[in-house]
DNA sequence: CTGTCATTCACCTATTTGGTTGATTGATTG
DNA sequence: CAATCAATCAACCAAATAGGTGAATGACAG
């Protein structure tokens, strides 16, 4: 159940990072810090309303937040969120040398017999 | 130049590593090692057919290699693919900090005045 | 040579995605 | 109130994606 909504979670992240318009974005706002949508959409060779789609993708991932000030809505990026991405990597690999361990010991024994 | 191939690697990497399928593929390889397609195709309710063409957008994204022996084709995780992910957003979080660091000392210059 | 196994190829379908334009909402300014 | 600005919503389109079925390829076993 947890593993299901973590994984669903991981896919939005990938799935997002997976543009690399989006990418850009998290990119700027790292750089920058807080942006409006305008602010980003001059960045880019495209309509103010697909760069707003793309954030509202960012968003749903996570890896965004907005703070509606006024009229004008700050988009921020939440580098927290990319610790999920961390751990997916992390488990891989232990997953990975553990079985290299286990491969390596049987090897071992099987030289010493 | 440069830029752009690898912008466009990694995009691949993440729109494969974007599919619960594919992941579970990869993690499975971790386990177990290298595996004939129909080994794989065997952990999923779904076609060899799908099962053949998710291995493919994983080769096609460098995350996987094919050792065809015999009339068999052995899958085989490469975990230094993976690697391009992680540096990415490790990238992006040292950006991130470097913004901080930066607005910081300008605090401080401020106070200090 | 025939049959079988492992895999891919070719084709079909439904859904998702990335982009567009035009209308709409809501707040600000003159 | 009228005009403007920030952003979204709605409808639409083309291309890509994820899945399925059935035929084709290529190597091995009898």
């Amino acid at each position: 159940m947890v593993e299901q909504e973590s994984q669903h979670r991981l896919t939005d992240i990938f799935k997002a990072a997976g543009d690399p318009t989006r990418r850009s974005i998290l990119t700027l706002l790292a750089q920058q810090g807080p942006l409006r949508v305008t602010d980003i959409a001059a960045h880019f060779d495209m309509s103010l309303n697909s760069v707003s789609k793309h954030i509202k993708v960012l968003e749903g991932a996570g890896l965004v937040t907005r703070r509606t000030e006024w009229r004008e809505h700050l988009i921020e990026l939440r580098v927290e969120e990319l610790a999920h991405v961390d751990r997916w990597f992390r488990d891989l690999r232990s997953i990975w040398a553990l079985r290299l361990e286990a491969l390596d010991t049987l090897l071992t024994q099987e030289t010493d017999t």
